[in-house]
DNA sequence: AAAAGATTCAAATGCGCGTTTGAATCGTGT
DNA sequence: ACACGATTCAAACGCGCATTTGAATCTTTT
C-alpha cells in the first residue's frame, strides 16, 4: 500500500487528476490512469465527481489556487511603480512556469487549452486568468502613458506575455531535446532578461512617432 | 459529385489531411473525417499511404513546401543588413501564421506539436524548421555583436520568436473570443510592431553591462 | 476482347475509452 | 449485535476509433 493513501479518495483523485491533466491534457488523460495513480477504483471518479469533465473543472480550480498560493501574481502593493509591478508579474509567471511542483500545473493545463481548447476554456479565461490580464494592462498602460492608443497597449502586452508564455508552451519540446538548445539560465535570470528586454521595447515604442 | 474531384484520390487525401491535421491535430483527426472530406473511401488512406502516421508525415512535408513557396523565410539576399534580415524573417512568419490558406497549415500543425508532441516531432525540428533557426541566429548575433555570450543570444532569440509564435499559439482562443480582445491590426502592422519592439529590446541588451 | 493489375468499396475486426451496474464492504449511530 | 447510508469494487456496456478483408469495379496491357 503506497504512501499516497494518507488522504481520502477524493483528494487523491484530485491530486492525480491535476498531475495527469497537466502532463497530458484533457483528452489524452484516461480515467483509468487517474484512478490507478490515485490507487482508487475506476468507478471512484464518477462516484465522487460525477464525470470526467467535472473532475477537470475541479482540477483547474485547485491548480489555480495552488499556483497563486505559492507564486502570487496579484500585487498587493499599491504604491509600487508600474515598472516594479511589471517586473514582479514577470517573475511570478516565470516561477509558476518553471515550477516542477503543483504550482506549475495550471500553466501546463492552460498551455494545452491554447492548442486544443476544451469546454472549460470560457471558465478559465473569465474565472481564472482575467485578473492577471487586468493587472498587466494597468502596469503597461502606466508605463506607456496617456498618449498611446489602446491598440498599441494591446500589442505591447502581447509582446511581453508572449515571452514568458513561450517558455510555457515549449516545455515539452525542451524536455525531450527536440530543439538542440543550449542549457538555459535559471528562471530568475530568464525573468530578469524578459523584464529588461520588454522595458527597452516599451521605451522604443515611445521614441517612435507613429502612435 | 463535388468540385473537389478534379485531382486523384491521393492528392485529395493529402489536401484533406493537411487541412484537418492543421485544424484539430494528429490525435483528434479521424481517418473517417479525412476520407469523407476527400470524398474517398475509408480504406483509401491505408491503400495510398500505409497508415495514419505516414499520411501525417506526408502532410507535414506538403505543408512545409506550401508555406515556403508562398511566404519564403529563407533569405536569398546576402548583402542585406542583419536588421533587414530580421525584419524580413518576422514579416514572413507573421504572414504564414495569419494565412487562412494552405500556407498557414504548417504553423498550425507545429503549434499542436508544441502542446502535444507526436512521433513526428524529431522530424519536424531536424528536417523542417532548423533552417529558420539558423537564419534567425545569424541575424540576431550580427546585431548583438561579438561581445555577447551565446546564452544571451539565445535569450534574445526566444524573446523575438516568442512574439510571433504567440499569435500562432493563441489563434484558436482568439477565434472563439475566449479572451475579450480588441480587434487586432492587420498582420503587416503586427509584424512591424514586433520588429520595432524587438530591435529596441536588442539595443537595450547592448546598453546594459551585465553580459 | 481477354487477362492482369490497380483502385475502390462496404463490412467486419479488435481495441481502448467513459460510464454504468449491482453486489460487497466499510463506518457509524442505536 | 443490528441496521443503514456511504463507499469501494470487478465486471460489463456501448461507442468510436484505426485497420483489415475480400470482393467489386475500374484501367492498362497484351
Amino acid at each position: 500500500m503506497g504512501a499516497v493513501k494518507e488522504q481520502d479518495t477524493r483528494s487523491r483523485l484530485l491530486n492525480a487528476a491535476m498531475a495527469l491533466f497537466a502532463e497530458r491534457g484533457f483528452v489524452q488523460t484516461t480515467m483509468a490512469a487517474i484512478s490507478e495513480r490515485a490507487e482508487a477504483n475506476i468507478a471512484a471518479v464518477n462516484y465522487h465527481f460525477g464525470d470526467k469533465r467535472a473532475l477537470y473543472v475541479e482540477a483547474l480550480r485547485a491548480a489555480f489556487a495552488e499556483a497563486n498560493r505559492v507564486y502570487p501574481v496579484i500585487s498587493t502593493d499599491e504604491a509600487m511603480s508600474p515598472e516594479g509591478r511589471l517586473r514582479q508579474h514577470i517573475h511570478a509567471m516565470i516561477s509558476q512556469i518553471f515550477s516542477p511542483s503543483a504550482a506549475g500545473y495550471l500553466c501546463r493545463m492552460v498551455a494545452k487549452e491554447f492548442a486544443e481548447p476544451t469546454f472549460a476554456v470560457d471558465m478559465i479565461f473569465s474565472e481564472l486568468i482575467s485578473q492577471n490580464r487586468e493587472q498587466m494592462w494597468s502596469a503597461v498602460s502606466d508605463i506607456l502613458g496617456l498618449d498611446v492608443s489602446e491598440q498599441r497597449i494591446h500589442l505591447a502586452m502581447v509582446s511581453i506575455v508572449a515571452q514568458f508564455q513561450f517558455y510555457n508552451f515549449s516545455r515539452l519540446i525542451r524536455e525531450m531535446g527536440g530543439a538542440p538548445e543550449l542549457s538555459l539560465p535559471d528562471p530568475d535570470a530568464i525573468a530578469e532578461h524578459i523584464y529588461q528586454f520588454s522595458l527597452a521595447g516599451l521605451k522604443g515604442m515611445l521614441a517612435v512617432d507613429t502612435k
